[in-house]
DNA sequence: TATATTTCTTAACATACATTAAGTATAATA
DNA sequence: TATTATACTTAATGTATGTTAAGAAATATA
């Protein structure tokens, strides 16, 4: 029962389950595999997932009308992730999610979640706070692209996202921050130079 | 009990009461009147309510270093508001909530929330799901950032918040959709003229 | 109603960031 | 290891949007 250890570990930050309780929610989980780029969930797909990674890294973007990428969400180890518009609509989404590196994860089916919620109603609770949290960050985010230049927005992801800046491709890194890679790299630059 | 027909139609969208448990949720609930431009909360102080608008309007700003306020979110007649990252974490937080005119609320205080989570469970699972909602919501508007330019922002804004932008200041709408008001007024002129 | 504030508009000028293009480095895969 | 694809950098040029300023319109208050 090892594998299932950092999920478990991930839900009592928030909330208590008996032994029972933890074996009926590891019974609702199906593992799934993903190789490096490929998809977990593509644009015009419904979304059947909330998924927790275990291993790997995925990354949540859409496609706009130019062909252009735009990163929503990175979803490293310990995250939860899913196209949250199409889960809870059960409608065709926009975003797709991929893997930046051979990644696994533990996919709770909405349905498995909607018992869930009835049978155990702490997790009720416990996808209340980890929304709220996730709230919280993109209001922040939305602000933060509002009010500060792109050299802050960078600087503040290396901060937030400590480690995975070292992990990610640049251009995925410009991608989340909302400017293009060839001014990244200039800023990227800047900030070498200017700070000896 | 006219007077909270509002509130109670607004949470049974998504769950069940009993009459005791309306009765015991409208005993948890404390008016608040805020006079044109006065605030409801202002940013170094720690967010004690989440509050229903049953009257007027609200809107949720930051201030950044520039001095330059930039509005996170309208609150008008039938809508919760709150700042979520000083609710949660009961710390000082960064939003302002101001009434753009005479505005009154029901403020539901933290510690009744929580209460009212273990008394009456169906709450756990309201409060989720217009977290949730607000989350796609914030998400797209994050994505419209990143991905549109400022005019198809402003014609979204008009689809999304119709008869909202009659009532709003210009400047307040620019400030939503991140541009300033010379802009907006730019932008303005130019889809009247280029309509016809 | 008159006066003072605030908001809106217009226009000239400034700038942060995008685009294009080409070369270089890095990493994936045979 | 060799080859190929992908990612990164640099630089010239372009553009969406910001800034400043001043007058006009609307709104609040005396």
């Amino acid at each position: 029962m090892d594998k299932y250890s950092l999920i478990l570990e991930n839900i009592k930050r928030h909330i208590k389950l008996t032994q029972d309780e933890e074996r009926n929610f590891i019974s609702l989980l199906k593992p799934i595999a993903i190789k490096r780029k490929e998809w977990l969930l593509e644009a015009g797909e419904i979304c059947k997932y909330s998924c927790f990674v275990t291993n790997g890294c995925l990354r949540g973007y859409t496609i706009d009308t130019n062909g252009f990428e735009h990163v929503l969400s990175f979803a490293p180890k310990n995250w939860w992730i899913a196209d949250m518009y199409s889960l809870i609509s059960q409608k065709p989404g926009t975003i797709y999610i991929q893997a930046l590196e051979s990644t696994e994860v533990q996919a709770l089916s909405k349905t498995a979640q909607e018992r869930l919620y009835i049978e155990i109603p702490a997790f009720e609770r416990f996808f209340r706070i980890i929304t709220e949290n996730s709230l919280v960050s993109f209001q922040q985010r939305l602000l933060d692209n509002l009010s500060l230049p792109a050299e802050e927005r960078y600087q503040n992801f290396c901060k937030r996202y400590h480690g995975l800046t070292d992990i990610l491709p640049a251009k995925q890194v410009a991608s989340y921050i909302g400017v293009t890679p060839e001014f990244l790299s200039k800023m990227k630059h800047k900030l070498l130079y200017n700070s000896r």
